[in-house]
DNA sequence: ATATAATTAGAATATATGTTCTATAACATG
DNA sequence: CATGTTATAGAACATATATTCTAATTATAT
């Protein structure tokens, strides 16, 4: 089968998080990435076929991990209560995941899909409107009375937990007493 | 005097931050910078040193912006309802200033920041460390029992606005009606 | 008018970095 | 053990763009 690759493509992806969880997307030179995954910047090549393809398959990596649990908490919500534990799913990732919360929740999805092949661009915007959708959804379930419900939704279960976050990354992790004041604060944003 | 100049430092700084805001700073080129102000990319070298002086230059001048009010609303509260006050500058900053907006709450500060001159980092240290004063002393003042009584005032007072108007910019300007619930989630987050 | 200063104007240069290329090494299979 | 295949290894190349340079322009002051 030929010689055997010194690290496999995931670990090549997780490098580049890492890299570009420090430095931001837009610093995150090919020649950073390969001395953090320790191959040559010419293997680099052998996994993908751009810089640009690399990153927008970091920041995809992340999303998915965060959109996954998300989803399944707030399509599964039949009260606003539990809709509310959807909030957590923001801090919890930044603790379990550190570089995938910093590349989410720190840097923006334009810096990593910024010149990405049409193939990622596609899969970004399948996530994204999965997440609208589902919103959506949650919306005129939970807030039927509320012309501006999804919006609403929007700011208390991802904006707010999005902008709690952001208090302590990337110097820190957010600690575990930040999720009730995020529960709190939540709940008091869609006025329940 | 000699030959009068096309536009003032000023107006360059804010072509600067109008290109920085669309395209983030990293790709806030020279010659787009010249061409959105207006001039040819030698007489930009006229008025700063170098592009990342001219960038910092641009966040230094929007977090003024909004340090400015916010520093003026906290030192003057004498109690947490008027602290609350506040966190409401970020969402009117972002309306009445757009660009401001955009830099100071979709971009990060060290993107403005990186490679700067020590002058201005030096300033951009002070008015960070300002904020950071003015919010310990507020916390001591107004949370005298909590003793992360800075941190939760920093979630509620900075953290939430900044995550409430996240969910509009920088497609869209936040609307007034999103006043009332940064109110309310920061009134939670206080645990008030 | 003429000299001087400050700027426009944009070409030339330097540098950083993404991408490709050539050679070599390590493995599997017949 | 020869051959084919895939990866390493890092140099070479191409490109984008920050910065500098030379010349021309337009104001003020004497």
């Amino acid at each position: 089968m030929g010689r055997p690759a010194h690290i496999s493509n995931a670990q090549l992806i997780a490098a580049a998080a890492r890299v570009a969880a420090r430095t931001g997307p837009a610093r995150a030179t090919v020649a950073k990435i390969a001395r953090e995954a320790k191959v040559p910047t010419g293997s680099v090549y052998h996994r993908v076929p751009s810089r640009a393809a690399l990153m927008a398959e970091v920041w995809l990596e992340a999303a998915e991990r965060f959109t996954t649990p998300f989803l399944e908490q707030l399509a599964a919500a039949e009260s606003l209560e539990a809709a509310i534990e959807a909030a957590l799913v923001t801090p919890r990732l930044s603790r379990e995941d550190p570089a995938a919360g910093v590349v989410l929740f720190v840097h923006r999805r334009d810096e990593f899909l910024a010149g990405a092949p049409e193939e990622s661009r596609a899969r970004a915007a399948r996530l994204t409107s999965a997440l609208q959708q589902c919103l959506g959804q949650a919306a005129r379930r939970l807030l039927p009375k509320d012309a501006r419900g999804r919006e609403r939704l929007t700011i208390a279960l991802v904006g707010v937990p999005y902008g709690a976050v952001r208090v302590f990354l990337p110097q820190a992790v957010p600690p575990p007493e930040l999720d009730p004041v995020i529960v709190a604060a939540a709940r008091a944003a869609l006025g329940a």
